[in-house]
DNA sequence: GATGACTTGATATAGTATAACATTTCCAAT
DNA sequence: ATTGGAAATGTTATACTATATCAAGTCATC
């Protein structure tokens, strides 16, 4: 039911499902959820929506907290590598993970109007116009950019 | 042969064909292949790769080309619009399309150690990971975002 | 309580992209 | 050939996004 983000969905289980699994997670893999992260990571969860950096930026630094820009783009690199909120290439734009939790590789519908954005899972990429259709998101253009290393990086790095 | 970006390839094949796309493009369409778009076309096809708005800019500006970021950012938005370049998100950077022609989603794969960048057609979405195989691209993450219209703007907009 | 790894504070700067308005060019209709 | 409008370009200024760097503090462990 919350999986699509149009439409309703049970915000408050949204949020308390996204803390606990970034705790969880932190606690399992000794990584640190401090104040800064925590309170970044609280406010994507409750915004539920793709946010830009200067925006959070501007909510952190009305609470106290440093108004400069590492402070926000250092907690957000540590929630993103760590798969608790994803970054939205297309709006430059951050938003929490919908499927915490899981490991996965998340697909992104993205209105051109209200820039609303869904995550919805990519176990199967072959059924993203399906869901789409499903949820009566019209899908104009996509992207896909695939990083790795390619056969020559690869060769360099292990030199047998 | 030259589908692939990584390896051996008809460079100036290459460079042909997307000229000649182009031409043919906008003289079926009526649009306007004017100096800079066509010089900004030429110089993504001559190097081949992703390159930053402001590296091509600095091209032009030797070339006696005003200097300002317009003059490179218009022209992009025009190749990038009727399909003759895309832009890479993940690099802020854009590459001549090497499918021209054909209509097409394109799907990149980008060495994260070169930044050489692949285009390839997407066709089939679940081959994605088969064609990277093939050509021996250790693929690490993958982002999709496709962009349209959500349910509440399509209402709004057709008030049917 | 010293060591070292990690995190935060703070200043500065780099890199990417667009707004706004004046001017010119192009093309077509008169 | 004029003229009128649309499209493109010139030009200046500014907005927006992100990182480099180094100093200082925190935390766990020895
Ligand atoms: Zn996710
Ligand atoms: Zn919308
Ligand atoms: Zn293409
Ligand atoms: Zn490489």
């Amino acid at each position: 039911m919350q999986t699509v983000g149009f439409g309703q969905h049970d915000h408050s289980a949204c949020m308390g499902g996204g803390m606990k699994a970034a705790e969880d997670a932190c606690t399992a893999q000794g990584l640190r959820l401090t104040k800064g992260r925590r309170r970044v990571l609280e406010i994507l969860l409750q915004e539920h929506r793709a946010m830009g950096a200067y925006d959070i930026l501007g909510l952190l630094s009305d609470e106290g907290f440093a108004s400069q820009p590492p402070v926000v783009y250092r907690a957000l690199d540590f929630l993103v590598a760590n798969g608790f909120a994803h970054k939205i290439q297309k709006l430059n734009a951050y938003i929490a993970c919908a499927h915490p939790g899981d490991s996965h590789t998340p697909v992104f519908l993205i209105c051109r109007s209200c820039k609303t954005v869904a995550e919805t899972a990519a176990s199967l990429k072959s059924t993203l116009g399906e869901v789409a259709d499903k949820i009566g998101f019209k899908i104009e253009t996509t992207i896909v950019e695939a990083e790795g290393m390619c056969p020559t990086c690869r060769a360099a790095e292990s030199p047998a």
